[in-house]
Parts: structure tokens; sequence; C-alpha cells
DNA sequence: AGCACGCCGACT
DNA sequence: GTCGGCGTGCTC
């Protein structure tokens, strides 16, 4: 075998194995550091992320002779600098990924460049002029941009204000030749920001959405690089954005748990940003109208500096909220007075929402006789029921199975399909108001209409009376001829077995109690439920906002769970159940014993609140702690001790937003 | 993560 | 005798 050639490319490349490795390069043109590159790893080739080229081999624990050398150079000009590579490394040991897993998280994986923009530009729209301020705004955009870093929260109701503060603090730190990185939570149904940004600042904005081709990214994320678009309005990921010079980070929405990444590695956007700006020395200003339990908590104590928005610009006042209780009420959704309120709105030619939270209670299978309820045969959920096809439906892994007409267990012909779906009310609604004209929105409809925004708009224009649909209505949406909006069952997903279900609960209502009201001072919400007193609902529909975090803060504090303190979740998943769980066992005596001096939980194990997810028996264990690090030790530890049985998977979970 | 290598059971 | 199960370890 001929001896490598130098020079040698030092590379990560896209596996749980926390190393470089080092390939020869004399015989490609224009390697370079930030440069992607194919390279032959084990029997395939992959892609490789070089992090340094270096002129001579440095010494290494392996014979050189087996260096292998670089089949081709991706890029024409890199794609990514130190400062990505940085921040991977950061990503990596914060989260527990390999700094492979994290680069490849960050950086778009599109090859050619397309010559389209993905994002075409309106022009002739007027609603992108600057607004003029009122004094607390203001005072809120002067203390962002006053020099220095420091952690802002822009804290006010849905049409206070909040987005002219960004846009004004964002105009500041363009006008000064910087970078600003504004993150929305999914930008499909924010749709409105980010026409604001790039109707306000055209060809210096850069968005990067879901929508976007693998190219197109790769193109957005070069302009970006290179200086040409200053402004990067984006979902999770564009947190990575690798703006050169970044002066101010922007989180909308900041309570917003798709901030958080649910595969490895599992990063939270606003850690992300924290980090970044903390690191730049440069301010970060989040916004709410109902912040995050744990942001909450650093407003009070001061760690977060407060801007409290108070007036309503957008004019209109909070609505009044009814609620309604379904105790005992028999099969039907929509209870009396939502009925008469849906009537006498269609009435004045207005329009009604139909506000369903689908996750974990829909319409299920249920024997009558003996109870049994039937699960998908992947997952441990209750199956759905698609009164169109008469079929039954796994909305975790898609299996699909038709609707049986006597009990599996028992064979009682007495069996019924209980819940609320979005269908069943659908054809409740139409049944009782046969001459409204009722859109669809869950994601099923979203894929079958192809487009979110196509319904929104049909809605927006007035071709419907009723918008009947899931979490996705409750977001940045205004509808200027809207009235009603009506919570089908709030009690869901308080029921799910999650310490934060209550504050997901409770902002979800103030969030779609606050749409309602925008535009019309007499709008109304009606929240059923089968326990409208509720932690979580009562406050949201009283607006008693500083009651709700005073008592979940109380019980969190209770319960030792974040604000009042860090944790860490191992889930050990297997398609052999004894196995998942001899794993996770073993792991908890090994964790438990490296965590016993320190003042240190581990939790567990036990069966995950989802024990089956397609076709995998998942178990867990918690670690529990004042502080992060000595549970990420731990782990680390764990990981790199210890492996678990074969066939057996561990998925890491720094600061996880929920524990199914 | 893949994927090859290697060491023990049933089988044309 | 070998085909193939899965447990173990390595990847520049």
């Amino acid at each position: 075998m001929t001896p490598p050639e130098g020079p040698f490319a030092e590379v990560v490349l896209n596996v749980p194995v926390d190393r470089t490795f080092f390939y020869s390069a004399g015989g490609v043109e224009g390697a370079e550091a930030g440069k992607r590159a194919e390279v032959p790893f084990r029997s395939r080739k992959m892609t490789a992320f070089i992090v340094a080229m270096h002129g001579t081999l440095p010494e290494l624990d392996f014979p050189a002779e087996n260096i292998r050398p670089v089949a081709r150079v991706i890029d024409e000009k890199p794609v990514f600098t130190p400062r990505e590579t940085a921040l991977a490394r950061w990503v990596a040991d914060y989260y527990l990924s390999s700094i492979g897993e994290a680069l490849s998280a960050m950086i778009p994986s599109g090859r050619r460049d397309s010559g389209l923009s993905g994002f075409p530009l309106e022009s002739g729209e007027t609603e992108f002029d600057k607004k003029p301020l009122s004094a607390e705004q203001e005072a809120a955009v002067n203390a962002i941009c006053g020099g220095g870093g420091g952690l802002h929260y822009l804290y006010g109701v849905t049409g206070s204000g909040k987005t002219e503060v960004f846009l004004r603090a964002a105009e500041a730190v363009l006008a000064q030749g910087k970078g600003v990185l504004y993150l929305v939570p999914e930008i499909s149904l924010t749709y409105q920001t980010v026409k604001a940004v790039t109707g306000r600042f055209g060809g210096l904005a850069a968005v990067l959405h879901s929508g976007l081709t693998p190219s197109q990214r790769i193109r957005q994320w070069r302009r970006i690089l290179q200086g040409d678009a200053r402004i990067v309005v984006g979902a999770r990921s564009a947190v990575f954005a690798p703006l050169p010079d970044l002066a101010l980070v922007i989180i909308d929405e900041e309570h917003d748990s798709s901030y958080k990444s649910a595969s490895a590695p599992r990063y939270h956007a606003r850690q992300v940003a924290l980090h970044r700006a903390q690191e730049g020395g440069v301010p970060l200003v989040m916004g709410s109208a109902t912040p995050s339990v744990e942001a909450w908590r650093l407003m009070e104590t001061g760690v977060l500096k407060t801007h409290r928005l108070r007036e309503r610009i957008a004019g209109g006042k909070p609505p009044e909220i009814h609620t309604v209780n379904m105790t005992g009420t028999g099969s039907a959704a929509l209870s009396p007075p939502l009925r008469r309120e849906i009537e006498s709105t269609l009435g004045e030619h207005r329009q009604v929402i139909l506000f369903l939270n689908r996750r974990g209670f829909t319409h299920i299978f249920r024997c009558n006789t003996c109870g049994f309820e039937l699960t998908c045969k992947n997952c441990s959920v209750p199956l759905t029921f698609h009164k169109g096809e008469n079929r039954l439906r796994c909305h975790y892994c898609g299996w699909v199975r038709e609707a049986p007409k006597v009990c599996p267990e028992c064979s009682s012909l007495d069996v019924g399909y209980c819940g609320f779906g979005t269908e069943y009310i659908e054809e409740e609604v139409r049944a009782a108001f046969p001459h409204a004209r009722i859109g669809r929105l869950d994601a099923d409809s979203v894929r079958e209409n192809g487009g979110l925004e196509k319904t929104l708009n049909a809605f927006r224009k007035g071709d419907f009376d009723i918008l009947l649909g899931t979490q996705m209505v409750a977001k940045g949406l205004n509808f200027p001829g809207l009235k009603l909006v009506g919570v089908v069952l709030a009690d869901t997903g308080l029921a799910m077995p999650d310490f934060r279900s209550a504050e997901r609960c409770f902002s979800l209502l103030t969030q779609v109690a606050g749409r309602a009201g925008r535009f019309f001072p007499d709008g109304k919400v009606i929240v059923q439920g089968y326990n409208p007193g509720r932690h979580g609902i009562l406050q949201a529909c009283e607006g008693r906002i500083d009651d709700f975090y005073a008592q979940e803060l109380e019980e969190r504090k209770a319960l030792g769970f974040p604000p009042f303190s860090r944790l860490l979740r191992l889930v050990f998943r297997s398609a052999s159940e004894e196995r998942a769980d001899r794993a996770s066992r073993e792991a908890a005596l090994f964790l438990r014993d490296a965590l016993r001096d320190g003042n240190c939980q581990a939790l567990g194990p036990a069966e995950c609140p989802l024990s089956r997810i397609a076709a995998n028996y998942r178990f867990q264990t918690l670690l529990r702690g004042q502080t992060l690090a000595p549970l990420r030790r731990a782990a680390k530890t764990y990981l790199q001790t210890r492996k678990p049985l074969p066939g057996v998977y561990v998925e890491i979970d720094v600061d996880p937003v929920n524990l199914l």
C-alpha cells in the first residue's frame, strides 16, 4: 500500500462517535476547513465536515497506512466556519450527542444552488410600515438596544405590540451593519410575523422555513454566511444560522414547545440562543403572552429584565370567557350554551372557531360491557376512529385497522366510539347548522388540501362560517370576522401524566382567548370541559394570570420539578420488552451509584407513559439535581463505560420538556 | 448508527 | 460437516 499523501483533512461524521477522523486530501482539489466532502467510511460513502486541514499527520493511536483518501470535495466555498464548529461542540457537550450529530443538525444538506429564493417578496403591501410606538414600547426598545448584552422579556397580551418592538430593535441593529436572529415557533403558523420581517427589511432578510428544499436552504445559508442576509427569521433550527456578526437574538412565543428538538441532538433553541447571546455579549429578547413557567421565575428573580406591554394596541378588550361543565351531559360534543352562541354568531354573519385539542382525547373504541379499549399494536396509545373510512388509526405510527363491530375481548355487541374527534364534531356541527359553511383544519386536512395557508386564507376571506381545528388554529392567527371561539374539551391533555400539562393547557387557552377579542370588543369564548374548575383551566378562563404562575410554581417546588430542579431523562427502547426493562434497571443502578454523593437523584426506572411507540417498548430513568453538570457527567460516564444490551437504544434528553 | 467479524445451535 | 443466529467491537 502506498503511504498516505498529505495534506490531511480532519473531519467529523454523522455517527454517534465523539471524535474526529483523518483522511488524506492529496488526491483532491480544494479541500479546506469548512467544506463538506464525500469520504469512504467503513463500507460506504458518507458526507464529512472538514473541521481542519493538517500539513502533516498529527500523532494518532492507529496505523497511518489505514488513512483513506477523500473521494470528493462537495463545496466550492466553505459552508461553515470555526464559529459553527465551536457551536456544534457546545451543543454536543451540553446535550450529550456527538459533534457530528450536532454539526449535521446545524448545516443544511443541500448540494446544488437552486436559482429560486424560495421566498418571493410581495410588493405593494403597506402593513409593513413602521407604526408609532407607545411609551411602553419605546422604553422596551431603548432598554434592549441600550448597549451591552442583557436578557429581556417582553410580556404582553396578543395585540400589545410585541412584534413592533422586535422589529424596531432589529432595525437599530441592522442600521449598525450587524446581524439579527429572529426565532418563531413554526413558520407556517407565524406567517404574519415572517411577512412583517421580509416586508420591512426586504433583501436583508433570509427566511428558513420547513417548506424549503435542501438546495434552497443551503442557498439561504450561504447568503447569511456571506453577510448578504443579516436578519434571519426561522423556526428551531434557524438558531444555528451562521450570522458573522450577530448582535441581537429575538425569540417570539418563548413558551412554545416546538423550540425543543425531538430527535438527537435534543436541543432547545432557547438554550442555544441564550448561549449564543451570552457568548457574543449581545442582547437576547424573548416575548410571549404566556411565558413558560421557567421564564416567569427568571422574571421574578430579576434574571430576565421584564418589559410589560399593558396596552392593547390593536384595540378591543379581553373577551368574555364562559365555562361549561360537560360532566354527565351525554354524548353530544356541543353543549346547549355553545350551540346557542354559534347560532347567534352565524345570525350576525360573523365567524366561529371550534377548537379541539386532539392529543390524548379523541374518538376511541370502547366496549360498554367490559370496558375494553382498543390500542395500537405497536404503540400503547388508543386508536382514533375515522368515520369517513370506518377505520381505526394510530396517531403515532400510522397503523390502520378495520373498526370491529364486536368487542375483541368479550364479544359484546355493545361497543361504542367515545370521545370527540374532529370528524365526529364536524358531523355534529353539520347536522346542527346545515346551512353553515364549515372548514376543517388538522394534520390530515392540511395534507389533503395541500396547505394550511390556503384554508386559513379562505377563512380570513370569509369562505367559511365555522372553522374546526386542532392546535394549529390557536396560534398567531388573526381573523377580522371572528367573533366566537369554542373550546370543545379543555381537559384534553390534562390527563396526560406529564408535569407540564397544566402549563400547556393554560397557555393554550389563554392564547386562544387572546385571539378571539383581538378585532372585536364583543369577542366571546366558551370553554367546555369535564372539570373546568381545574388548575390551568380556571385561571386561563378568568384571566388570573399571576395566580396561575403562583400556584404552578408552588406545585413545582413541592414536587421538585423545574424550575426548582434540572432534569436529564434517559429512555431505553427495544423491540424486546424484557431487554428494555433490564437495560433500564441496570442503568438506573449504575446512575444511582454515580450520583450517590451530591444532591442528585435517579428516579425510576419506570415504564414511560407512552410505553410503546412504533413496536418499541420504552422505559425511562430520570436524573434530577440542583444543577445539570453532575447529571450530565453521570449520564456521560454511563454512555462511555457501559453499553446497554444489544437491540436496546438509549435516548438522552437534557432538559426534557415532556416526560411521555 | 451501521456493519463486519466471530463463535455456538439445527439441518439440506 | 456448514448455514446462520446474534453478541462485540470498530470505523480515519
